[in-house]
DNA sequence: GGGAACACGTGATAC
DNA sequence: TGTATCACGTGTTCC
């Protein structure tokens, strides 16, 4: 048996102007009519009706995954190939060069604060300070707290790793 | 024939708090004594040969792959789960708030630069004005130049994207 | 034709 | 127990 796949006779393009991964996105339409077999009187028992059930799983996870792995490309604005490896290794591009930007920018703010700072020495409270005193600490909290709470490492490794960038670059 | 899936055999677990994907990355071993059998003398000749280097060839980009995904999990401070889906998920969310932190940043600094020009209308040169007039354009140059050039500037093409992504999906 | 990329079904494993 | 995730080999398609 050869686990039918002459699914791919009517491939039509999903509309993209990249166009790999055709036949995952276009087998939607058999997944229905394979989900109601694995429950039905099969010829050998419990035993295929297991493997069905696993089989139509692993399309549900797998069509998923690749979903996911469509929203990481429009995310990243440039791509240089549609290719599911270089989708990854541009997303991993780009979040580094964000990275980057974000340390050049706080650091360019600071340097801004530290020089008005220094000016208002013999230039107090004229305008409106306190809200640009304060913004630093508490205007930016929102995007970084509405994810749940974790206790692994992983974060550990992270705040070490933006004060071991803070550390060398500042 | 089941197609030889005793490897689970022997899986020492990747030494990482999380572990999944233990199969593909210690399945290493047998990569190179499966590669020197497609080549060999096949009992049934050239059809199983090609599909012995599919096979091999199919190992490869799936450990590159696995090895690309492994990368994006280092590069995103905040994992919620290992599974291969909520590491992409998680990308896409930390990009997302990447790029809503450069924006909110250049806001300030630009805020903060017109405050400082509209402060020094009444307050010339009295401090140390132009090395901090040039700092933007050459200070930091060093972090970011190390890169290929880039021709257009990331933030025009980010802002664009940006706002077609809040038109889709949003 | 040969290599690269993909989707598929399946057995195995962890929770 | 059942469900979810994974790696695997294979057939197929495109260049």
């Amino acid at each position: 048996m050869e686990s039918f796949q002459n699914i791919s006779e009517y491939q039509n393009y999903w509309e993209m102007p990249g166009m790999f991964w055709n036949d995952e996105l276009t087998s939607w339409e058999m997944d229905q009519a394979s989900s109601q077999i694995y429950d039905s009187s099969s010829p050998d028992g419990a035993a295929s009706a297991s493997a069905s059930r696993n089989t139509v799983s692993e399309r549900n996870r797998r069509k998923k995954l690749n979903d996911k792995l469509y929203a990481l490309r429009e995310a990243v604005p440039r791509i240089s190939k549609l290719d599911k490896a270089s989708i990854i290794k541009d997303a991993i591009d780009y979040i580094q060069d964000l990275q980057e930007q974000e340390t050049r920018l706080q650091a360019e703010i600071m340097e801004l604060e530290s020089e008005r700072s220094e000016k208002d020495k013999g230039y107090e409270f004229e305008r409106e300070l306190p809200v640009l005193l304060t913004s630093k600490k508490t205007r930016y909290d929102h995007i970084s707290d509405h994810r749940e709470p974790r206790s692994d490492p992983i974060e550990v490794h992270q705040v070490s790793s933006k004060q071991w960038r803070y550390a060398t670059i500042f």
